[in-house]
DNA sequence: AAGCACTTGCAATATTATGGCATTTACTAT
DNA sequence: ATAGTAAATGCCATAATATTGCAAGTGCTT
């Protein structure tokens, strides 16, 4: 029982409204993160494009999702684990970046500890790796 | 002595025209990967917008150069090591994004091996540190 | 020097993202 | 419950970014 959306709302001084709702409850649907083209072509009847894209800064901004950017430079949102806030995003994990199917999964690895060279600062570190996953590697079983 | 132009486009197969050497020279100015926008703003009077996105891809489909996304999904692109082909990017470099200037560095560290779950197979990994720079961090001394 | 294939530039179009503003909606205090 | 207020939404226009088709130009080979 994870997903509230009416309190998640609340907990983050958000007004409840069905579009938001609706938005939550997309990207709760999967763990797999979804793509800003897919929210717009499932919500794009209920939802107006702009309200979309306002949602989705909001909901970053605030610490309830991710977005996760893919190799042709678009943005893919996942529910963020409970320990986010509008601080800091602890958005720790590493992603997996299909190249078949294009689905970016949210693996359970850490994102291992990288020493920074002098002077530099990191404040978050992003760990993507791109190959093939369980599905599409079952449709190809032997490399061709 | 790293970059002969010339001789890089020769190696690839590729013809060798005025458009193509001036993209590799500004490419490689500077270790830190430069940004569409900021090659259209510097090349904009010498070639066409189109052109510019054509020989980006051709490069990036070569191996001659590597494409990394921002925050913003805005692509930026910095010299590849002269291991890279057409078939593998040998990308295991650390990035790094400072989130105040918004350069990207090419750093020395390599990407740790990530242990994936079964069923995926990873070809790539990147590894991405967002945060602030040599340079940013020794204008803002101390944290205010 | 001529022929061929590839590359470029331009125009048109598609896709993606942002800003302004009137209307509607959710929340608050009565 | 109701009215008032601030915020969210939808629609419009516009901006920014990316792609396609094609004619003209250029590099390379013979």
């Amino acid at each position: 029982m994870k997903l509230d959306p009416v309190n998640i709302l609340k907990e983050h001084d958000l007004k409840h409204t069905k579009q938001r709702v609706r938005v939550l409850e997309e990207i709760a649907l999967d763990t797999v993160a979804i793509s800003q083209p897919e929210l717009e072509k499932k919500l794009g009847k209920e939802i107006d494009r702009v309200t979309l894209y306002r949602i989705l800064n909001t909901y970053e901004e605030k610490g309830i999702v991710h977005r996760i950017m893919d190799l042709n430079g678009t943005a893919n949102y996942a529910l963020c684990s409970s320990a986010c806030s509008e601080d800091h995003h602890h958005d720790e994990h590493v992603h997996f970046n299909c190249t078949t199917c294009g689905k970016i999964y949210c693996l359970e690895v850490i994102v291992p500890k990288i020493k920074m060279p002098n002077g530099f600062t990191a404040k978050t570190v992003n760990t993507t790796a791109y190959g093939t996953c369980e599905k599409c590697n079952a449709l190809l079983p032997v490399s061709a």
